[in-house]
DNA sequence: GAAAGACTTTTCACTGTGTGAAAAGACTGG
DNA sequence: CCAGTCTTTTCACACAGTGAAAAGTCTTTC
């Protein structure tokens, strides 16, 4: 079950997973030559995959552009159905929601980025559309908890990876601000935010317990900044740590 | 675009998304030496196609068992982003189930099963939990209309796999009853369902009408059957027809 | 309306990827 | 402590997957 050293992989269905990705980030249909352009694959190969993923019904194509097919949607039902921090997230951030009267987030860390796994909006939504499923960075906002979980060879991925590191607020930020900015995290076992990834929010956030100390889910609130000052945020820090601790227990279950 | 006769197939590729459905179909986490076996598949293949999905996120490994990851959810996202007749269901389904009071749900026909693509609950609410994603039969209930819309090949292959015909109220149906009703359907142009799936459901849908005429999407209405007879149902199809005219305009968009 | 250009699809011969048997190494429980 | 079952690694072989190029479409331009 440890990650063996050689990792061995397999080509075709690697592939696959870069066309799959290819169709995930783009918001709109894509046709055949752009998706093998994107994808970094011959047209012949991208044709080939996407006949296979069109048959399993995670492609769709539309006339003239493929894009992503249903199957998608029952993958996720299959997970959340599984998932036991999925199915323990609901009730614990409603009340958190209730009690803090901001909107809560479960994130969980999938690779060198994180994904919105649950949602529920607080007294004073700040609602962007349909989040669930949502690929969302590490180095910003919630995304710290998670980066200051990593262990040192991803993390360093993580730093090689991302291209500018400053938030949405204009601030400039070194990979050295980073790593101490996690350090800190690591100490106090929270992150407070403000207009980090999304301008005029602010939020915290703390990591979900893991037994290995490598957490890879965060729970977060977050509303207006300009209503909701630092102070106040901060004051909900012992509550956010109990849903925490709530979602740890319920994770292996 | 249109499909080739030969359809040039990829082992490796079918076979990681055989394990993907294995994972799928299981309510929970399964060790490698079962998946191998559900997914017919020697351990040493399984374990490769794992590992591959394991780095994509697709895959999570627990304490002894594997199941479905966090990517899941995230192409989920991608496929609601994309998809016109997605990002048209909620304001057509509202509105339907504002105007009857019932709960409105949208499938998509994947191959031989149909998927929940959104659903609203009305004010009468059969809630069972998170619909959204699930696979559900084509012979049953609203899947019916979607099989009345199937070109031939695609019917053959679905009597062919199906066993049981017969619906949750425990009547026998033989393929031919199956078919006659699907000819009733066509000539209708909407089904009404009362304990086929689910027992003491009753409800009406009817297909999105495509270009080609072989719809994929269906719409329809359901709540408790004791207390909306059919003829109550039946006074509905006008509005459903609206719906389901309205979708098929905002489809490819 | 013809011709150029871009895109999709098919074909095919080669090679390296994906394969499973078998061995080795972990667990588990009696 | 041993037997049985499960996971992981290894390895030699065969064929699945590959991309260049040809053939076939569709689209645009003048």
């Amino acid at each position: 079950m440890t990650a063996g050293q050689p990792q061995p992989s397999m080509r075709s269905v690697e592939r696959a997973f870069d066309v799959i990705e290819v169709l995930e980030r783009s918001d709109k249909p894509l046709r055949l030559s752009e998706v093998a352009r994107r994808a970094g694959l011959s047209p012949a190969t991208t044709l080939r995959l996407l006949g296979v993923l069109q048959r399993r019904g995670f492609v769709v194509a539309g006339q003239q552009a493929y894009h992503l097919g249903p199957a998608a949607l029952a993958i996720a039902h299959g997970f959340l159905v599984t998932d036991g921090l999925s199915r323990a997230a609901t009730p614990v951030l409603q009340e958190l929601a209730a009690t803090t009267g901001l909107t809560t987030t479960l994130h969980i860390r999938s690779g060198l980025e994180r994904i919105v796994i649950a949602r529920v909006d607080g007294a004073d939504p700040l609602r962007y559309q349909l989040p669930i499923g949502r690929r969302l960075p590490l180095h910003l906002g919630a995304g710290k908890v998670l980066a200051a979980a990593m262990p040192d060879d991803e993390l360093d991925a993580l730093m090689a990876a991302v291209r500018d590191l400053g938030t949405a607020g204009g601030k400039p930020v070194s990979e050295a601000d980073l790593r101490a900015e996690l350090e800190q995290i690591r100490e106090r076992g929270y992150h407070f935010s403000m207009n980090e990834r999304v301008l005029g929010s602010s939020g915290i956030s703390a990591p979900v317990p893991a037994p290995d100390g490598h957490s890879m889910a965060s729970v977060g609130i977050s509303g207006p900044a300009e209503r909701h000052p630092e102070s106040e945020m901060l004051g909900w820090v012992p509550e956010l740590r109990r849903a925490a601790a709530a979602l740890g227990r319920a994770r292996d279950l």
